[in-house]
DNA sequence: ATACGTGCAAAGTATTTGCAAACGG
DNA sequence: CCGTTTGCAAATACTTTGCACGTAT
């Protein structure tokens, strides 16, 4: 990330953070940077080791309270991919909104959207009456590239 | 659970081990027994509690040895609700399969099937081309006990 | 000035592993 | 018998918490 050059969803989650009375210290900032810049979903831990190749020096707990508070606030995404540590990713207020695909040949996290996915999910939302706040898909298989080299 | 009864996929699951060279000791069987009787799924530390209470005396490293190879073989599902635990249920072979709606308010976990869901993730698969072994849904929101008590 | 944010270290959970004893086939 | 399974305890991994200090407002 070149240093103060921000993501859109960056900018926007800090102003939003300040406007909510919220101080603007240096390791949350730097974790939501951080986070805007991704792809895809990160680690408390990967954080933490991206950040300290970026010579900034954040402690690991700022980095959890940072990430519990985001998410209590609904800026990010706790996503569970099934190995034993929580991942983060940001909430785009657009709504475009996508899922994970885990590789369970290669570890690799690949993310998707699907519209019939996500028409199915609403129709069900609709028809059962639950009050449904968010979703979670996960799907284990084989990515695109480990797909190939097995027999389909 | 009436000793000496067992679930057709308790039975189907132990006779499935024995075929493939596992000795039956206590443990795992126990395990596999409480498992095959639960309506939707448990972490390793309510198995625990559980046998403990119905005086089945198994040792906690064993749950987890029990559940890593019954979920490595197919025989269970891991399931991740966001709590900060796993949670285990068996997988019929039917094929018959649910995900699981967790409520934010009371926190129960309710169990749910739809198939206009299972055709999209199949369609999914089908035209993406992934190859997909399993999937995960989870809905976040209000259950049915408690969503009446909010306006809609 | 004054509370909020941060870093460090310690405490808590959830899960895994080492090992010797128990046990099934 | 012999190797798998088990229980215990110690180790590890991840996350949370207590507390003193720094810093934004």
């Amino acid at each position: 990330m070149a240093p103060g050059h921000e993501s859109p969803w960056a900018e926007q989650t800090l102003a939003a953070l300040r406007r909510t009375g919220h101080r603007d210290g240096g390791a949350r900032r730097a974790v939501v940077q951080l986070l805007g810049d991704q792809a895809c979903c990160l680690t408390a831990q990967e954080i933490f080791d991206r950040l300290r190749d970026q010579g900034r020096q954040v402690g690991i707990a700022s980095i959890y309270r940072s990430l519990e508070q985001l998410a209590r606030d609904g800026y990010i995404q706790r996503v569970e991919i099934g190995d034993d540590s929580a991942r983060f990713e940001p909430i785009h207020p657009g709504g475009e909104h996508h899922h994970h695909l885990v590789c369970g040949d290669c570890g690799k996290i690949e993310a998707f959207a699907d519209d019939g996915l996500e028409r199915a999910l609403s129709e069900l939302e609709r028809r059962t009456g639950y009050t449904v706040e968010g979703h979670d898909v996960v799907l284990h298989g084989a990515c695109s590239d480990c797909a190939p080299a097995r027999p389909r």
